[in-house]
RNA sequence: CGGAGCGUGGCGCAGCUUGGUAGCGCACCUGCUUUGGGAGCAGGGGGUCGAAGGUUCAAAUCCUUUCGCUCCGACCA
């Protein structure tokens, strides 16, 4: 993209109402605006984000052998009556009538819309195991919506649901998610843990969260140095000092919740009647789980744990550009046509590259290109171009070195390496 | 829902205590000069101070009500 064509209004103060650091940059890197409390437009930047993190997603997902499917976000009041969540859930269930005074609900959770969708088509063992997700926009009226994306009242979902014949299958289904979920936040280049958790309000036998590790963490969990093992304190209180596993002295620490994967067995399938007949051709009861990321929370999330005072740094797999051309003297016809070149070749080398040939002044440039946070910079002005060179810039490490623009193709994909190598991705 | 704070051009803020019809920085427009870490000079446009009501000769400023936003708490798959 070239910075004069695209829409990317950053700022160079942070709005007053912007409290947290991940909010604070969002808006100044033009990435989303509030609309109102817990509401936020995001925009072509903040976008690209949310796609790309969506995109990992829904690879992992298809990996796991998971199909993607879409469901309608306003649901019927009588579904929630079957399981009872309609009395119970809660003011977080924004409700509402239609013009029949039909009672309705916007989905914050799709538990009882996938379980009316699967008890009506599958009628055998043979068709079980089914395993279902979809990425869609979600709708909680929270009590204190607040910290920017970190808990809007409409936040982007990747919600999952798998059905099997009996509790040793949705276990299996359970694993495979797992380990999805392991592999999509290595992916997208987050330090996170995987710990044990409180079920809350969607129920079921046991659950497990996925925390991106940063100071600012609602979350406190608690860690073993040792061994995988990691929970929540809310589930740790008994064990607070020592790892139940292997006795070693745990550690806290504090963590952002960005997935949450439960074993539902049959909390929604019995009072919905999901039933399938076995092989000996009995009735039995489908075992549930279901499994949520939250992909807008991700890219806040991924700022609280990357950043500095200069602005954001993204991890590669999910910045809104892997890497900012800036041309530092858009007067000079043999520089605008060398940067041209560098441009195309990173498009053609597949490097999501934005090209900033704004006729600014280069500290204006600079500064944008920190706040953006797209983890590889080059520059080139008149200066550079006289000595044969461009500059490279780790935006993380701050490293800065040359490549000699005759050999540029040769070692560009060396150092952009080097650079995707520091965030282990 | 309980507690606290805030609401003044696009953004950040001052003015409010001690009423006299609005100011600064950034951004924006024009011109000239500049051009390697958010340029300089000159000129210019834009707000009636969240909203409603009240007190007063006169309200951004005082009083009442109301709406909104933020933070702490409670709550949160």
């Amino acid at each position: 993209m070239r910075f004069t064509s695209s829409y990317i209004p950053t700022l160079r103060e942070s709005p007053a109402d912007a409290e947290v650091v991940s909010h604070k940059l969002l808006l100044r890197a033009g990435m989303v605006r509030q609309l109102t409390s817990g509401l936020y437009c995001y925009l072509p930047l903040g976008l690209k984000v949310i796609n790309k993190i969506a995109d990992i997603v829904r690879s992992e997902m298809d990996n796991a052998g998971f199909q993607e499917l879409l469901l309608p976000m306003v649901q019927p009041a009588d579904l929630w009556k079957e399981t009872g969540r309609w009395e119970h859930y809660g003011k977080e269930l924004l409700r509402f009538q239609d013009r029949n005074a039909r009672d309705y609900c916007l989905g914050p959770t799709h538990e009882e819309v996938i379980t009316s969708l699967v008890r009506g088509e599958v009628r055998s063992y043979r068709h079980l195991p089914v395993r279902l997700y979809q990425i869609q926009t979600k709708f909680r009226d929270e009590t204190r919506p607040r910290f920017g994306l970190m808990r809007g009242r409409e936040f982007i979902m990747k919600d999952a649901y798998s059905f099997d014949a009996d509790v040793a299958g949705a276990e299996k289904s359970y694993a495979i998610m797992k380990d999805a979920y392991m592999k999509i936040f290595s992916r997208i280049g987050l330090k996170f843990r995987a710990v044990e958790a409180d079920n809350g309000s969607i129920g079921g036998k046991f659950s497990h969260e996925f925390m991106v590790l940063a100071d600012t963490g609602e979350d406190s969990i608690v860690v073993c140095p040792q061994c995988d093992y990691a929970a929540n304190v809310e589930v740790a209180q008994n064990a607070a000092d020592v790892c139940p596993c292997c006795r070693a002295r745990l550690t806290r620490t504090k963590g952002i919740e960005v997935g949450h994967v439960f074993m539902l067995d049959k909390k929604y399938s019995e009072p919905m009647r999901a039933v399938f007949l076995d092989e000996a051709g009995s009735k039995q009861v489908m075992a549930m789980g279901c499994y949520g990321i939250g992909v807008s929370r991700i890219a806040a999330a991924a700022l609280e744990q990357n950043h500095d005072e200069n602005g954001c740094l993204f991890p590669p797999p999910i910045a809104p550009f892997e890497c900012v051309l800036l041309n530092l003297d858009c007067r000079n016809m043999r520089v605008n046509e060398k940067i041209e070149e560098l441009y195309a070749y990173l498009l053609k080398a597949g490097i999501d590259a934005l090209l900033d040939d704004r006729d600014e002044r280069p500290g204006a440039k600079f500064k944008d290109a920190d706040l953006l946070g797209a983890p590889m910079q080059l520059t080139l002005g008149g200066k550079s171009l006289e000595r044969g060179v461009v500059e490279c810039k780790n935006r993380r490490t701050g490293e800065k070195s040359e490549i000699d623009l005759s050999a540029f193709g040769a070692a560009f994909p060396a150092w952009a390496a080097g650079v995707r190598e520091n965030w282990g991705v």
